[in-house]
DNA sequence: CTGAAAGCGCTTACAG
DNA sequence: CTGAAAGCGCTTACAG
């Protein structure tokens, strides 16, 4: 049925190991040799099957990259990237959808693929770092996000402490001195992200409102938008607000539009990410921006230097580039 | 190394066909046998090897999903559904991005899988139909969107036309006579979008003016503004745009709102998609919204259908219901 | 229900 | 360079 490697070795005039050579470019062989396998491959349309080759090998290039949501712009982005970076070194990602569930992380972690996959890029959302430990994977594991890893994984993030520092020092400089914070619940990335935030307004010599952070539910425009809500019944309040992901920004200019105040002037608005709505919004989102291309090719690097065999117990934190980019939000 | 079915039938006691029963729910097992089984995978962690399983099966469980680019939020948001429809039936999906290059389509059409996927559904930008025929994937195939399939595959696809003459009809509706289109260019898309555009022009007693149907370069916002500017600097702008996707339409918004223009009081705004963006956008953007959902759930039941052996001649092709949301771009 | 065996399509020592 | 053969871990007739 199926054109096998026997059937290109017949056609070609050669033995099956030496067409195996010519398909995963092994040395010693003559130019003529390989133009006349090249042709039967052509001919025959053959094209190998990689469950057979992945079987023997114990390796199938393919890697999986476990998301909470890959409708999320974050997630997309970040998503694509690294899908590019991947296939730049003719790896496969397949792309695992945890809904932040406790359940599909662990089973991701329970290697659901069932040995298909060399290495999985993770980026938890339930899972805590106990269970993080406990995980066999029994495959190289790099770990994206603020979620410390123990020591264990490799892991690739921004330094979101500093981030956040960055972002909460830039509306103290313009003057604002009721600063709200939205998203500091739920995940360690809200509580790493307060931590800087806080440590900027110290330093700006102003003492945090418990009554100005909001955690929410979620990490989307709705949470930011009702969280936005809560911040404008307060009888006093902010005049600027660091929302600790665009979506949440983009909710909370939502309701300040809708309540007619204006950004900058009434109330200043940062965001983290630069996702690209952010750049057309009106007002555009001043925001973190970290380099997302530089992630995606420094995580599947590190991936495919573990899954070659590169064992050493010093366990790699690598620090991703961002800058903070000034918009309309904050810059009337 | 890792533990195999044997290891498994070793442990429970039993054959290594009644193992592979247990996994494979097959029946005439009797409970006791089924739980001794099971404590042995459990208490091995035996994962099956799906290498192995689709060698022999040739099945994999796995679909692959073809589109332009999953960092754009149609195509992510599209994914995310697709995704969740298969997991709900057991079936994995790859993503494909081919960044709509004829190479890369190609690829994906002469099975660059190694016949690991049991079948695809793609969303074609580059390919033109004719190559599409003349593609043997040798595995069932569902196709995305308005590029006509000649009957030769199966189809999931909004009515563009139908949707493009109502999304222009309210328009006219709102007393608009200067009605642009942008997006008209290069894709099918475009083509068949216009089409739409122009009959509803034509209904309502209004001639198409060249000048005001841009094609741009693309169907992201940049295009999407870029193609706003041109409007603008005509003599005699126009009092309304429907933009073929909302992507265009975010960027059109953008332009507007830079021009200090009011909308929809100076110029009102249509898209395409209903992509979240738009939801919360200030203005929130008036747009046909396809049901994803559906249109997920029946391209995966679809390629199912075909991989379970279903193979008689008529092809199916399935309309996707759409409504038309009406918010601030054009309802001040 | 069980057990022994073949075979899916590769890659890889092994002997030449 | 070639050729013959083993084996990756499953599933599936086959004989009982």
């Amino acid at each position: 049925m199926a054109t096998r490697l026997s059937d290109v070795a017949a056609r070609a005039g050669v033995s099956v190991k030496t067409v195996s050579n010519v398909i995963n470019d092994y040395p010693h062989i003559t130019a003529r040799t390989r133009e006349k396998v090249e042709a039967a491959i052509a001919a025959l349309g053959y094209r190998p099957n990689v469950s057979a080759r992945s079987l023997r090998k114990g390796r199938s290039d393919f890697i999986a990259l476990a998301i909470p949501e890959m409708g999320s712009p974050y997630f997309a982005e970040l998503g694509a990237e690294i899908s590019r970076a991947a296939k730049r070194r003719g790896i496969t990602v397949l792309i695992d959808q945890t809904e932040g569930e406790p359940a599909a992380e662990q089973l991701v972690l329970d290697g659901m693929r069932g040995q298909l996959i060399d290495g999985i890029i993770f980026s938890p959302l339930a899972t805590a770092p106990a269970n993080l430990t406990s995980a066999d994977t029994g495959k190289p594991l790099v770990l994206l996000g603020e979620r410390p890893a123990g020591g264990q994984f490799d892991r690739v993030a921004v330094d979101s402490v500093q981030a956040s520092y960055d972002a909460t020092t830039h509306l103290v400089s313009l003057g604002r001195r009721r600063i709200a914070a939205i998203g500091v619940g739920g995940t360690s990335t809200g509580a790493v992200r307060r931590k800087g935030y806080r440590k900027a307004l110290k330093a700006a010599g102003l003492t945090h409102d418990p009554a100005l952070e909001l955690a929410g539910t979620g990490y989307h425009r709705p949470d930011g938008a009702a969280s936005m809500r809560e911040l404008l019944a307060l009888p006093e309040p902010p005049d600027a607000v660091f929302c600790f992901n665009d979506l949440l920004a983009l909710g909370a200019l939502r309701t300040l539009a809708d309540a007619g105040l204006r950004v900058p002037e009434d109330v200043a608005v940062v965001g983290f990410d630069d996702i690209e709505d952010g750049r057309y919004h009106s007002p555009t989102l001043t925001t973190i921006s970290p380099d997302k291309e530089w992630l995606a090719d420094n995580a599947v690097a590190l991936l495919l230097d573990r899954i070659a065999g590169n064992n050493d117990d010093t366990h790699r934190d690598l620090t991703v580039p961002y800058t903070l980019e000034i918009r309309e939000s904050t810059a009337g």
